[in-house]
DNA sequence: CACTTTTCCCAAAACGTTTTGGAAAAAGGA
DNA sequence: TCCTTTTTCCAAAACGTTTTGGGAAAAGTG
């Protein structure tokens, strides 16, 4: 009885390892061809309902599922998106880059694609990690985040006409798809609000040069500053450095209060909230108190601060989303230029935005 | 002059776009099968020194990148690693993660593989997540983070035998890969250090519990007191909650100190710093001056307040690597028993350890 | 020179899908 | 009944690699 099976022996003391049976064993236990199973279980309308219905069946009860390195060879598509993150820009401290990523991620898995990861350690990395997917078809499209003013990045993958969505803008004439907050209009929001609660004199301290978001939200604050009649007063702007935000802010923040005529009020990204809290603390200054406070993100800190952090708060979760979806449109072939969302920004009172005293 | 080419005209007017020659277009250029081409570039020892070399170049002249698509195929490997993460747990606040991700991400590069990320909301979706990669075909190991005293992911993979690595560890008896930190040896040494300096009453707000960690932070912490002929008490030792970590620990650091023989010295873990410095703060504390400190996790926040945190730190790079290098093994086919490795964590003092006032 | 060994290369198969281009059977129309 | 149309299925090709199993030419050996 020691009979030859070729290979086709099923469930057959292979344990829960082998769970994995594929299109052709599928397709000799339902004695049909693969052709009408594959055609059957993708719905196509070639195949009788009877048999498409006996089809879904088996394959759910033999726990079928595709191989999808196989159908990747044969689409021609990875099915796959890449992202690079950099760590030295302490991007993680940002609850908001974790939203970010999650409603990233859903909107992949919900599309049957996956999404690798690249960690670089410098811009350098950053490019490599990305030629890398790119150049060695690893990705169907790419994510691009943190991006800077000039971002090499991008004319790369305009140059190859290779898919990708920005979460954020660039300094770029040819069209390409972006998903960006509204920093402008926040921070002009949160400017006015401060203004007509009487506040004079307002600071602003903003990310890093290089990088596109703070030129938005100088903007707003400027803006802001116009439209309530107040004067720009280039010692109350300053910005803090990717690499130690915490520190450079507290410097400032000492600087700040050595003028003549000090702030009431400060606008800030939450991320540099730790080294503002320390500079007034060492001012005996009470945040939210003393000065007011409005923060870019709504980090964890600014909900358990006592005073509680008024904050600008982005959808982070939303704009992943769109950014998945729209590079799916993209990736199918769509127009790039036609998909370019600039998502606006709630502003959350709390108790760090009081009246001057 | 309208010749048909048969698909084969390469670098024709099709811009960056398609630097994509495949290897039956490189072998017709050198006039060679795709079989020896292949080889050569794989260096196999039955291709002539002089056609490798030609090869090569030619290889490397065209911008050739073999499909990894075609080649998992055919090598029934996905060269994919995954892992899935839980933001929900605020792991990311947390820099250390990063690190090790970092860690992680390098050393997948390395080997040519690739990480696939899987964001879960919840414990369900960190399963489903994990469901999808490993019965979907879509990764060769997995890698598994946060882990639970009682896990039922890593059930889920010895029964069915997938290649994973932990790091951490978790109550089973089977054998498995894990890579630790020795969080035992580390709260035993900061303890002991913190009783040799004269402290009496040394406190410990432990991680939450559930998870794997805090079990050996508590022992070291049992273990130093022991070791220094100190008392244990309850009253002394609380946990925090992933969920909040800094409201969680603001209460009971002020609970803490109604206690009528206050201690004079905490042990916790960095990420709840924020919870215990408002709470300092509030019952006119100061933090590493009044009450000595000492953190697991070396954040940012611990280098730039005054005075400066000591801390355990953990490195986490290092274990990433070691992790990747191991689930390699493992999918090479090694007895996952065999990697079972637990890493020291160095104590870094600074300012806020001091002998008791 | 005749035989064996080594060197170098290649045709064909395989990996597991999906798509292409029919073909047989059933149903409809005159 | 015979022809046309519709329904339902399938064999073969294709995706781009790597591996298998030789085979021809060159080099060594007596």
């Amino acid at each position: 009885m020691f009979l030859e099976q070729s290979g086709n022996r099923i469930g057959f003391g292979e344990g829960l390892k082998s769970m994995t049976i594929n299109l052709k064993q599928l397709s000799k236990l339902l004695k049909l061809s693969p052709t009408t199973v594959s055609r059957a279980l993708a719905d196509y309308p070639d195949v009788s309902a009877k048999t498409r219905a006996r089809v879904k069946q088996m394959a759910i009860q033999q726990g079928y599922q595709p191989n999808p390195v196989a159908r990747r060879l044969q689409k021609g598509k990875t099915e796959t998106i890449g992202i690079v993150i950099t760590p030295e820009q302490n991007y993680f401290s940002d609850t908001f880059f974790i939203d970010l990523l999650s409603g990233i991620s859903n909107q992949i898995t919900r599309a049957g694609y996956e999404l690798i990861l690249g960690v670089a350690s410098d811009e350098e990395h950053e490019m490599q990690s990305m030629r890398r997917m790119v150049e060695g078809k690893r990705v169907d499209g790419m994510i691009l985040t943190l991006i800077r003013e000039q971002d090499p990045r991008v004319g790369y993958l305009l140059d190859r006409d290779f898919p990708f969505v920005l979460y954020g803008r660039t300094r770029e004439t040819r069209p390409y798809a972006f998903v960006d907050m509204d920093g402008k209009q926040a921070f002009e929001k949160a400017c006015t609000y401060l203004a007509g609660l009487g506040h004079r004199r307002i600071a602003l301290l903003n990310g890093e040069p290089g990088f596109m978001f703070p030129v938005g939200c100088r903007e707003g604050y400027e803006s802001g500053l116009f439209l309530s009649g107040l004067e720009l007063d280039p010692d109350l702007i300053r910005e803090w450095k990717h690499k130690d935000p915490s520190q450079s802010s507290y410097r400032w923040t000492l600087e700040l209060f050595k003028n003549e005529n000090p702030p009431t009020a400060i606008l800030f990204q939450t991320e540099a909230v730790n080294g503002i809290f320390k500079g007034l603390d060492e001012l005996d200054l009470q945040p939210g108190k003393d000065v007011a406070l409005i923060g870019y993100d709504d980090l964890e800190i600014a909900r358990i601060h006592r005073p509680s952090l008024s904050v600008l708060r982005p959808q982070a979760r939303e704009a992943g989303q769109r950014v998945v979806n729209i590079l799916l449109e993209v990736i199918k072939g769509e127009d790039p230029g036609k998909f370019q969302e600039i998502h606006q920004v709630e502003m959350v009172i709390r108790e760090s935005s009081l009246p001057p005293s």
